[in-house]
DNA sequence: AAAAAAT
């Protein structure tokens, strides 16, 4: 199958060709032509499948015919957050080149004037987050009866943020008469009655959800306390020949946390959630995608549909709340037929949510230890009884057969504050032999533990066990090399450590346009 | 529980 028969003209097949891509992925394949022939849409589709293209290359086609009048759009797309939004943006100005249309992203965090400006100038395409998009029609700026298509896209996330209501009353202001293409991952009962709603007998195109994460992405997971979660994520920054990574935080302020004490390190982290000026967090996406920044420590507002190529790793430094988060999560990483790796860093109260992942994936994550760290095992919670169990196994006796050599090319990549000129800042707490806990000063102790306690001053929950076992810690010998040993249920793991295993399906990398 | 989205 060829672009050139689904039925687009020439200067869209021109636009697509310069990108590279010769053959359309199943969903583009059949829903284009439904699209082109004027029929409403019900896809169901992940991002990930080449969707976005799927609708935007047939609307090209759609609008380059006519021309749009001052304030009255030709057609709507509502996407759940602004990052999505610009990346449709993006997608329109990549492939609308030689069709001109003019094209208006209406999101919040940026300034009305431009935005109003274009809408004055007339614009065939509106794209749109449904907060910003209502305030500018009640503002007068939008006249909605000019609308010819609407697309709903990720219908069932809008659900999950409560944009449903808006959902609705944007689409009750506009024609009956227009063409609507519905797109949503999943279909749950409330979706498939909006669908119901919007849609005239629509043509259903589902695809299947691209090879599921579970599969292309190597996982591990590893089991440490609260505090010793920062340690661990440095030790797999520096051991596991990361590229780039997105890192997960369950907490807007974790990700501020978390972002200053990696860039103290001296990791190359930009940070993203939702409570950023929009500027910084266009400005942060992009200087990751282009490589400027290695990590993006962020909140789950980047958690789905953000589509950026080649990632090497995902880090959950908090196993997520909800399980489906996990799986979007992961999903950053190991797309088009790439190989990625995803680690996640677990409390032991995490016991719960790890099952509810595992379940869900059906699998269980092979755990990991980080040497030097002491892994806890896991705890549920049940009928008011702690349980415990299914943490790490026991590290392995013979070391040496687990062993993985301290990688190589990250040494230049290292935080300089590795080694004998560690300064008075200088957190590595393995950075150097020391002599027993007792003697130290208090400024070596690591600059987690600092922040970790500085985070919780007033908490009286001090834990008197963990400054135990923080001690006893501290007393062993230094001159260690950070390992990751590998528990004894997970052969398999350990053979394909340093080198992550092809997805399972040979995927025919069909590329997403 | 949290995060997302309008100011």
């Amino acid at each position: 199958m060829h672009f050139s028969e689904l039925g687009l003209g020439p200067e869209v097949l021109r636009a697509v060709e310069e990108v590279g891509y010769t053959s359309p992925t199943p969903i583009q394949e059949k829903a284009i032509p439904w699209v082109l022939q004027g029929r409403d849409v019900l896809g169901c589709a992940q991002t990930g499948t080449g969707k976005t293209a799927s609708f935007t290359l047939p609307m090209i086609e759609i609008l380059a015919q006519g021309r749009a009048k001052a304030r009255m759009p030709r057609s709507l797309i509502l996407e759940p957050t602004r990052e999505l939004a610009a990346q449709v943006a993006e997608n329109f100005e990549l492939y609308g080149k030689y069709n001109k249309l003019n094209m208006a992203l209406l999101i919040g965090g940026e300034s009305f004037g431009d935005q109003i400006k274009k809408l004055e100038r007339g614009v065939d395409v509106l794209i749109a987050t449904p907060g910003r998009m209502m305030d500018l029609f009640d503002r007068g700026n939008i006249l909605l009866t000019d609308i010819k298509i609407l697309v709903i896209d990720e219908a069932d996330r809008m659900l999950d943020m409560g944009f449903i209501p808006d959902i609705e009353r944007i689409v009750g202001l506009l024609p009956k008469i227009r063409q609507t293409l519905f797109f949503s991952a999943t279909m749950p009962p409330e979706i498939k009655r909006l669908a119901d709603q919007f849609l005239l007998n629509p043509r259903e195109v589902t695809v299947a959800p691209p090879a599921s994460p579970a599969a292309t992405v190597t996982q591990a997971l590893v089991v440490v306390d609260e505090m010793d979660k920062r340690q661990a994520l440095r030790h797999f920054l520096k051991t596991d020949d990361v590229k780039n990574a997105f890192i997960f935080c369950n907490r807007k302020k974790d990700v501020a946390t978390l972002h200053q004490s990696l860039v103290k390190h001296g990791f190359n982290a930009g940070a993203l959630h939702g409570d950023m000026v929009q500027s910084k967090r266009t400005e942060t996406l992009e200087a990751f995608k282009t490589g400027k920044l290695d990590l993006l420590v962020c909140s789950d507002v980047a958690a789905r549909g953000i589509d950026i190529s080649g990632v090497s790793h995902v880090f959950n430094f908090d196993v997520p709340f909800h399980a489906e988060d996990y799986v979007h999560r992961i999903g950053r990483t190991g797309r088009a037929g790439k190989s990625g790796r995803a680690f996640s860093i677990a409390s032991p109260d995490d016991g719960k949510l790890v099952l509810a992942i595992e379940k869900l994936i059906g699998k269980e994550i092979p755990r990991v230890l980080v040497d030097g760290l002491e892994s806890p095992e896991l705890e549920f919670e049940e009928g008011g009884r702690r349980r415990r169990g299914r943490g790490a196994a026991a590290p392995k006796k013979d070391k040496a057969e687990v062993h993985r050599p301290e990688p190589r090319r990250h040494q230049d990549r290292r935080p300089r504050d590795q080694g004998e000129d560690v300064v008075a800042d200088s957190p590595e707490m393995d950075a150097a032999p020391r002599a027993s806990a007792e003697a130290r000063p208090p400024r070596s102790e690591s600059r987690d533990r600092r922040d970790y306690r500085e985070d919780r001053r007033g908490d009286e929950r001090r834990d008197d066990r963990r400054d135990d076992r923080r001690r006893r810690r501290e007393d062993q010998d230094d001159d260690r090399t950070p390992v990751i040993g590998f528990g004894d249920d997970v052969p398999a793991f350990i053979l394909r450590a340093a080198r992550p295993p092809k997805p399972a399906e040979p995927d025919p990398a069909e590329p997403e346009v």
